[in-house]
DNA sequence: TATTGTTATACTCTATAACTATA
DNA sequence: TATAGTTATAGAGTATAACAATA
């Protein structure tokens, strides 16, 4: 956990590896979302769902793939959701065994506020850069996510 | 959430905005610490409570405060620890109300396995860099770190 | 009276197993 | 038979409220 950022989060050492900074820099961007979300009455995996609702219309077991949970949960967790009018689901044409899921407009408004918050809170907690900084810091790690990303089989750019 | 980055982790887009790159790296780490501690049947806050133990030996009621918890979780919380041997309770002889935890030899081998995968895994993300540009990745999130500690009145080098 | 910790209760989240209805 | 989804069940994690023991 980097020496304690992650379990326990705690000071700022003067000399901080690469590994270290990063890990606190990541559970504090993570508690961030965390926080908003909570804000608003949501859970992390509720967030996620409408995350991902955003730009999908998915069946239940589609989604069971993308949130990588056993299906039953995701039948709860669409439920819960669809109680506070967050989602829909529809019954698909095509197969009548699937079950399609979508955003309401509460759920589409739920989410933006949150995203638009979080982007907020991380922009936020970059002003402490100057902007060529910020240039800088953007570019690094968007080689390690280029990186790591070929390592693993994921398609960039697609 | 940084376009899609925390609800929906996506692709990585040829640009990334410094506030995208720094969501998108922050839940591919935290990611990475939820799938270490799941290897050990370690949930993130069992994984969390053992971090905190590691340097200290807090009462209930000051686990409560580091975990930003209520003082019931954290009696279930211990109780489900204390269940597989990684923690123990004593009563504090200066207050006979409070109870102490800490960590047994089972908690703090599990929790140092843990966090040393977890940090190798971190540095293996980190290997897509050489090493001059990891070294500028970590002065500027450690700059990052320090704006945001000062602006929340967090005491460095304490 | 105030504080520390536990317990009772209720809800969310998760998985496994069994079931229904389609295919 | 195989797949999609739900339900029953069990357990972790969380909070609120009520309680016992100690201060």
């Amino acid at each position: 956990m980097a020496t304690r950022a992650a379990p326990a989060p705690t000071s700022t050492p003067a000399e901080l590896s690469a590994t270290d900074a990063l890990a606190q820099l990541s559970f504090l961007i993570h508690g961030t979302l965390e926080r908003r979300a909570a804000e608003h009455k949501l859970s992390m995996i509720q967030t996620r769902l409408l995350g991902v609702l955003r730009d999908r219309t998915p069946s239940v077991n589609e989604l069971a793939k993308l949130l990588l949970l056993d299906k039953s949960s995701v039948s709860g967790l669409v439920d819960r959701a669809e109680r506070r009018g967050l989602v829909t689901r529809v019954r698909s044409t095509e197969d009548r065994r699937a079950v399609l899921v979508s955003l309401t407009d509460a759920g589409r408004s739920l989410v933006a506020s949150v995203s638009g918050q979080f982007e907020a809170d991380v922009a936020a907690i970059l002003e402490g850069l100057p902007r060529s900084d910020r240039q800088a810091l953007s570019r690094l790690v968007g080689r390690v996510l280029v990186a790591h990303a070929s390592d693993h089989g994921v398609d960039l750019f697609g």
